[in-house]
DNA sequence: CTTGCCCTTGACGTCAACGTCAGGTTCTAG
DNA sequence: CTAGAACCTGACGTTGACGTCAAGGGCAAG
Protein backbone atom coordinates (compact mmCIF):
# COMPACT_ATOMS: atom_id res chain seq x y z
CA UNK A 1 0.00 0.00 0.00
CA UNK A 2 1.32 3.52 -1.13
CA UNK A 3 1.22 6.72 1.30
CA UNK A 4 -1.12 8.00 -0.94
CA UNK A 5 -3.84 5.64 -0.51
CA UNK A 6 -3.41 5.19 3.36
CA UNK A 7 -3.79 8.59 3.58
CA UNK A 8 -6.57 8.19 2.01
CA UNK A 9 -8.50 5.65 3.73
CA UNK A 10 -7.05 7.21 7.30
CA UNK A 11 -8.23 10.51 6.40
CA UNK A 12 -5.07 12.58 6.61
CA UNK A 13 -2.25 13.87 4.48
CA UNK A 14 0.57 12.10 3.31
CA UNK A 15 2.48 15.20 4.70
CA UNK A 16 1.21 13.81 8.17
CA UNK A 17 2.01 9.79 7.36
CA UNK A 18 5.87 11.15 6.30
CA UNK A 19 5.58 13.37 9.92
CA UNK A 20 4.60 10.40 11.96
CA UNK A 21 7.70 8.33 10.49
CA UNK A 22 9.77 11.21 11.18
CA UNK A 23 8.54 10.94 14.56
CA UNK A 24 9.08 7.95 15.05
CA UNK A 25 5.01 6.84 14.93
CA UNK A 26 4.93 4.44 12.14
CA UNK A 27 6.57 2.74 10.17
CA UNK A 28 6.88 1.72 6.29
CA UNK A 29 8.82 -0.80 4.34
CA UNK A 30 10.84 0.86 0.89
CA UNK A 31 9.99 -0.43 -2.41
CA UNK A 32 13.16 -0.73 -5.32
CA UNK A 33 12.71 2.83 -6.39
CA UNK A 34 12.65 4.23 -2.31
CA UNK A 35 8.78 4.66 -2.45
CA UNK A 36 6.94 4.16 0.87
CA UNK A 37 4.98 0.63 1.25
CA UNK A 38 2.36 0.52 4.35
CA UNK A 39 0.71 -2.87 5.59
CA UNK A 40 -2.99 -2.91 5.70
CA UNK A 41 -2.49 -2.60 9.41
CA UNK A 42 -1.29 1.20 9.27
CA UNK A 43 -4.61 2.53 8.87
CA UNK A 44 -6.08 1.31 11.61
CA UNK A 45 -2.65 2.60 13.50
CA UNK A 46 -2.80 5.76 11.99
CA UNK A 47 -6.14 6.20 13.30
CA UNK A 48 -5.50 5.42 16.64
CA UNK A 49 -2.27 8.06 16.57
CA UNK A 50 -4.78 10.20 15.67
CA UNK A 51 -6.97 9.72 18.58
CA UNK A 52 -4.39 10.37 20.92
CA UNK A 53 -3.32 13.46 19.36
CA UNK A 54 -6.67 14.90 19.66
CA UNK A 55 -6.79 13.86 23.21
CA UNK A 56 -4.13 16.44 23.41
CA UNK A 57 -1.22 13.43 23.94
CA UNK A 58 2.40 14.92 22.14
CA UNK A 59 3.97 13.04 19.70
CA UNK A 60 6.97 12.22 21.11
CA UNK A 61 4.56 10.56 24.14
CA UNK A 62 3.12 8.56 21.65
CA UNK A 63 5.98 7.34 20.72
CA UNK A 64 6.78 5.80 24.00
CA UNK A 65 3.29 4.78 24.06
CA UNK A 66 3.04 2.63 20.42
CA UNK A 67 5.60 0.24 21.23
CA UNK A 68 3.46 -1.22 24.10
CA UNK A 69 0.92 -1.32 22.17
CA UNK A 70 2.73 -3.81 19.93
CA UNK A 71 4.41 -5.61 22.64
CA UNK A 72 1.68 -5.93 25.11
CA UNK A 73 4.31 -4.98 27.41
CA UNK A 74 5.17 -2.13 29.11
CA UNK A 75 8.37 -0.99 31.62
CA UNK A 76 7.56 0.83 34.71
CA UNK A 77 8.32 4.37 33.58
CA UNK A 78 6.19 4.21 30.81
CA UNK A 79 3.73 2.75 33.16
CA UNK A 80 3.79 5.85 35.08
CA UNK A 81 3.86 7.93 32.03
CA UNK A 82 0.64 6.08 31.00
CA UNK A 83 -1.23 6.81 34.85
CA UNK A 84 -0.32 10.17 34.34
CA UNK A 85 -1.95 10.90 30.61
CA UNK A 86 -4.84 9.48 32.09
CA UNK A 87 -5.17 11.37 34.56
CA UNK A 88 -4.39 14.66 32.50
CA UNK A 89 -6.99 13.52 29.95
CA UNK A 90 -10.06 13.03 33.04
CA UNK A 91 -9.26 16.44 34.07
CA UNK A 92 -8.92 17.86 30.21
CA UNK A 93 -12.26 16.35 30.61
CA UNK A 94 -13.69 18.00 33.59
CA UNK A 95 -12.18 21.06 32.60
CA UNK A 96 -14.39 20.95 29.29
CA UNK A 97 -17.51 19.83 31.71
CA UNK A 98 -16.88 23.37 33.74
CA UNK A 99 -16.65 25.27 30.41
CA UNK A 100 -19.50 23.55 28.90
CA UNK A 101 -21.60 24.70 32.17
CA UNK A 102 -20.47 28.03 32.36
CA UNK A 103 -21.81 28.07 28.61
CA UNK A 104 -24.93 26.78 29.32
CA UNK A 105 -25.36 29.88 31.90
CA UNK A 106 -24.00 32.08 29.53
CA UNK A 107 -26.90 30.99 27.13
CA UNK A 108 -29.87 30.13 29.60
CA UNK A 109 -28.98 34.12 31.04
CA UNK A 110 -29.20 35.68 27.45
CA UNK A 111 -32.15 33.42 26.98
CA UNK A 112 -34.10 34.93 29.55
CA UNK A 113 -36.94 36.76 27.98
CA UNK A 114 -36.48 39.66 30.54
CA UNK A 115 -35.05 42.98 29.18
CA UNK A 116 -33.26 43.52 32.44
CA UNK A 117 -31.09 41.05 34.57
CA UNK A 118 -32.85 38.80 37.06
CA UNK A 119 -32.32 40.52 40.11
CA UNK A 120 -33.06 37.55 42.35
CA UNK A 121 -35.94 36.38 40.51
CA UNK A 122 -35.73 33.06 40.29
CA UNK A 123 -36.38 32.22 43.80
CA UNK A 124 -39.78 33.75 44.52
CA UNK A 125 -40.93 32.76 40.81
CA UNK A 126 -41.17 29.56 42.38
CA UNK A 127 -42.43 30.10 45.89
CA UNK A 128 -45.55 32.12 43.83
CA UNK A 129 -46.68 29.12 42.30
CA UNK A 130 -48.33 26.44 44.22
CA UNK A 131 -46.19 23.89 45.71
CA UNK A 132 -48.08 20.50 45.64
CA UNK A 133 -47.49 18.55 42.60
CA UNK A 134 -44.85 16.89 40.33
CA UNK A 135 -41.54 19.27 41.16
CA UNK A 136 -40.92 20.71 37.73
CA UNK A 137 -36.82 19.64 38.47
CA UNK A 138 -34.50 22.37 38.31
CA UNK A 139 -31.64 20.37 36.61
CA UNK A 140 -28.41 22.07 36.13
CA UNK A 141 -27.07 21.70 39.73
CA UNK A 142 -23.67 20.20 39.40
CA UNK A 143 -21.76 18.39 36.70
CA UNK A 144 -24.67 16.92 34.86
CA UNK A 145 -22.68 14.29 32.67
CA UNK A 146 -24.95 14.30 30.18
CA UNK A 147 -24.08 14.99 26.41
CA UNK A 148 -25.53 17.36 23.81
CA UNK B 1 -5.76 47.25 41.73
CA UNK B 2 -2.30 46.66 38.96
CA UNK B 3 -1.85 44.27 36.92
CA UNK B 4 0.76 42.47 38.50
CA UNK B 5 -1.81 41.92 42.17
CA UNK B 6 -4.27 40.71 39.09
CA UNK B 7 -2.00 38.83 37.46
CA UNK B 8 -0.97 36.84 40.82
CA UNK B 9 -4.16 36.73 42.04
CA UNK B 10 -5.69 35.55 38.71
CA UNK B 11 -2.42 32.29 38.61
CA UNK B 12 -1.65 33.95 35.51
CA UNK B 13 1.53 36.77 33.53
CA UNK B 14 1.34 39.97 33.22
CA UNK B 15 1.91 39.54 30.00
CA UNK B 16 -1.13 37.42 29.74
CA UNK B 17 -3.05 40.51 30.91
CA UNK B 18 -1.97 42.76 28.21
CA UNK B 19 -2.29 40.03 25.80
CA UNK B 20 -6.28 39.72 26.45
CA UNK B 21 -6.26 43.74 26.42
CA UNK B 22 -4.76 43.79 23.08
CA UNK B 23 -7.50 40.75 22.36
CA UNK B 24 -10.13 42.66 23.67
CA UNK B 25 -10.84 40.54 26.63
CA UNK B 26 -10.18 42.69 29.39
CA UNK B 27 -10.74 46.64 29.41
CA UNK B 28 -8.17 48.67 32.30
CA UNK B 29 -8.46 52.05 33.45
CA UNK B 30 -5.20 54.34 33.18
CA UNK B 31 -4.04 56.26 36.17
CA UNK B 32 -2.58 59.27 35.40
CA UNK B 33 1.13 57.59 34.71
CA UNK B 34 -0.44 55.24 32.08
CA UNK B 35 -0.69 52.19 34.11
CA UNK B 36 -3.15 50.28 34.32
CA UNK B 37 -5.97 50.20 37.01
CA UNK B 38 -8.13 47.16 37.50
CA UNK B 39 -11.01 46.31 39.37
CA UNK B 40 -11.45 44.00 42.14
CA UNK B 41 -13.95 41.72 39.76
CA UNK B 42 -10.76 41.59 37.19
CA UNK B 43 -9.73 38.54 38.91
CA UNK B 44 -12.92 36.25 38.54
CA UNK B 45 -13.02 37.74 34.34
CA UNK B 46 -9.73 36.39 33.87
CA UNK B 47 -10.65 33.18 35.59
CA UNK B 48 -13.47 32.71 33.54
CA UNK B 49 -11.53 33.82 30.25
CA UNK B 50 -8.87 31.10 31.26
CA UNK B 51 -11.32 28.35 31.85
CA UNK B 52 -12.43 29.44 27.81
CA UNK B 53 -8.99 29.00 27.11
CA UNK B 54 -8.66 25.97 28.32
CA UNK B 55 -11.61 24.07 26.97
CA UNK B 56 -10.25 25.26 23.45
CA UNK B 57 -12.20 28.61 22.51
CA UNK B 58 -10.19 30.84 20.73
CA UNK B 59 -9.43 34.97 22.03
CA UNK B 60 -11.65 35.59 18.71
CA UNK B 61 -14.28 33.47 20.10
CA UNK B 62 -14.35 34.71 23.60
CA UNK B 63 -14.37 38.36 22.57
CA UNK B 64 -17.95 37.45 21.23
CA UNK B 65 -18.85 35.60 24.16
CA UNK B 66 -17.76 38.38 26.77
CA UNK B 67 -20.24 41.69 25.92
CA UNK B 68 -22.63 38.71 26.17
CA UNK B 69 -22.00 37.89 29.33
CA UNK B 70 -21.71 41.54 30.69
CA UNK B 71 -25.33 42.20 28.58
CA UNK B 72 -26.83 39.65 29.43
CA UNK B 73 -28.05 39.70 25.96
CA UNK B 74 -27.15 37.75 22.95
CA UNK B 75 -27.70 38.36 19.07
CA UNK B 76 -29.07 35.45 17.06
CA UNK B 77 -25.46 34.75 15.52
CA UNK B 78 -23.90 34.79 18.89
CA UNK B 79 -26.24 32.39 19.97
CA UNK B 80 -25.39 30.22 16.90
CA UNK B 81 -21.47 30.28 18.20
CA UNK B 82 -22.66 29.27 21.29
CA UNK B 83 -24.58 26.49 20.54
CA UNK B 84 -21.77 25.69 18.31
CA UNK B 85 -18.73 26.23 20.87
CA UNK B 86 -20.99 24.20 23.16
CA UNK B 87 -21.52 21.12 20.77
CA UNK B 88 -17.74 21.44 20.30
CA UNK B 89 -16.82 20.92 23.86
CA UNK B 90 -19.15 17.80 23.94
CA UNK B 91 -17.41 16.16 20.63
CA UNK B 92 -13.99 16.88 22.59
CA UNK B 93 -15.49 15.11 25.62
CA UNK B 94 -16.67 12.47 23.91
CA UNK B 95 -12.92 11.65 21.59
CA UNK B 96 -11.37 12.42 25.05
CA UNK B 97 -13.48 9.54 26.51
CA UNK B 98 -12.43 7.23 23.25
CA UNK B 99 -8.76 8.28 24.25
CA UNK B 100 -8.86 7.43 27.44
CA UNK B 101 -10.87 3.79 27.15
CA UNK B 102 -7.75 3.59 24.37
CA UNK B 103 -5.60 4.23 27.25
CA UNK B 104 -7.59 1.76 29.75
CA UNK B 105 -7.19 -1.46 27.09
CA UNK B 106 -3.50 -0.41 26.78
CA UNK B 107 -3.05 -0.85 30.43
CA UNK B 108 -4.87 -3.87 30.81
CA UNK B 109 -3.34 -5.49 28.68
CA UNK B 110 0.39 -4.38 29.82
CA UNK B 111 -0.56 -5.08 33.20
CA UNK B 112 -1.42 -9.37 31.92
CA UNK B 113 1.07 -10.85 33.93
CA UNK B 114 1.26 -13.43 31.43
CA UNK B 115 4.67 -13.09 29.02
CA UNK B 116 2.85 -13.76 25.63
CA UNK B 117 -0.54 -12.15 24.85
CA UNK B 118 -2.89 -14.12 25.76
CA UNK B 119 -4.63 -15.61 22.86
CA UNK B 120 -8.49 -16.47 23.77
CA UNK B 121 -7.28 -16.79 27.50
CA UNK B 122 -9.87 -14.82 29.64
CA UNK B 123 -13.03 -17.04 29.52
CA UNK B 124 -11.45 -20.12 30.27
CA UNK B 125 -9.23 -18.35 32.92
CA UNK B 126 -12.35 -17.94 34.81
CA UNK B 127 -13.80 -21.31 34.18
CA UNK B 128 -11.13 -22.74 36.00
CA UNK B 129 -11.47 -21.39 39.53
CA UNK B 130 -14.79 -22.16 41.14
CA UNK B 131 -17.79 -20.30 40.77
CA UNK B 132 -19.65 -19.88 44.16
CA UNK B 133 -18.87 -16.96 46.17
CA UNK B 134 -18.24 -13.15 46.00
CA UNK B 135 -17.79 -12.61 42.41
CA UNK B 136 -14.42 -10.42 41.51
CA UNK B 137 -16.34 -7.96 39.52
CA UNK B 138 -14.76 -8.00 36.00
CA UNK B 139 -15.36 -4.28 35.01
CA UNK B 140 -14.12 -2.11 32.12
CA UNK B 141 -16.54 -3.83 29.54
CA UNK B 142 -18.24 -0.60 28.58
CA UNK B 143 -17.80 3.12 29.03
CA UNK B 144 -17.22 3.35 32.27
CA UNK B 145 -17.34 6.85 32.54
CA UNK B 146 -15.51 6.67 36.34
CA UNK B 147 -13.23 9.03 36.84
CA UNK B 148 -9.78 8.26 38.64
C1' DC C 1 17.74 62.81 45.03
C1' DT C 2 18.60 58.19 44.74
C1' DT C 3 17.47 53.40 45.08
C1' DG C 4 14.73 49.75 43.68
C1' DC C 5 10.62 47.78 42.21
C1' DC C 6 6.91 47.73 39.26
C1' DC C 7 5.17 49.38 35.14
C1' DT C 8 5.11 50.74 29.97
C1' DT C 9 5.53 49.70 24.73
C1' DG C 10 7.68 47.20 21.07
C1' DA C 11 9.48 43.50 19.00
C1' DC C 12 11.20 39.03 18.33
C1' DG C 13 11.25 33.90 20.03
C1' DT C 14 8.77 29.43 21.00
C1' DC C 15 6.52 25.05 20.20
C1' DA C 16 3.88 21.42 17.68
C1' DA C 17 1.69 19.43 13.93
C1' DC C 18 1.58 19.86 10.09
C1' DG C 19 0.87 23.07 5.05
C1' DT C 20 3.19 24.37 1.11
C1' DC C 21 6.55 25.00 -2.29
C1' DA C 22 10.61 23.58 -5.15
C1' DG C 23 13.12 20.50 -7.79
C1' DG C 24 13.84 15.96 -8.98
C1' DT C 25 12.50 10.68 -9.37
C1' DT C 26 9.47 6.66 -10.02
C1' DC C 27 5.49 4.35 -11.45
C1' DT C 28 1.62 3.55 -14.70
C1' DA C 29 -1.40 4.00 -18.85
C1' DG C 30 -1.61 4.41 -23.60
C1' DC D 1 8.39 6.02 -25.50
C1' DT D 2 6.03 9.53 -23.41
C1' DA D 3 2.89 11.96 -20.78
C1' DG D 4 0.99 12.55 -16.36
C1' DA D 5 0.14 11.17 -11.82
C1' DA D 6 2.07 10.01 -7.61
C1' DC D 7 6.13 9.98 -4.85
C1' DC D 8 10.72 11.57 -2.86
C1' DT D 9 13.71 14.89 0.14
C1' DG D 10 14.53 19.31 1.97
C1' DA D 11 13.28 23.45 3.63
C1' DC D 12 10.58 27.28 4.87
C1' DG D 13 5.71 29.06 6.39
C1' DT D 14 1.61 28.97 9.60
C1' DT D 15 -1.06 29.58 13.84
C1' DG D 16 -2.10 30.94 18.81
C1' DA D 17 -1.09 32.15 23.33
C1' DC D 18 1.86 33.69 25.25
C1' DG D 19 7.69 33.99 26.97
C1' DT D 20 11.42 36.95 26.91
C1' DC D 21 14.41 40.62 26.16
C1' DA D 22 15.38 45.69 25.58
C1' DA D 23 15.01 50.42 26.73
C1' DG D 24 12.78 53.56 29.17
C1' DG D 25 9.15 55.81 32.79
C1' DG D 26 6.32 56.07 37.29
C1' DC D 27 6.23 55.65 42.31
C1' DA D 28 6.98 55.06 47.27
C1' DA D 29 10.82 54.88 50.90
C1' DG D 30 14.83 56.64 52.96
Amino acid sequence: MRIGEVAERAGVSPRALRYYEEQGLLHAERGPGGQRDYPASAVERVGLIQQFFTAGLSSRTIAQLLPCVDSGQGSPEVFAMLGAERERISAAMADLAAARDALDRIIDTARHPTPEHCPGLREPAWSEYPGPGAAPVPERAGVPAGDS
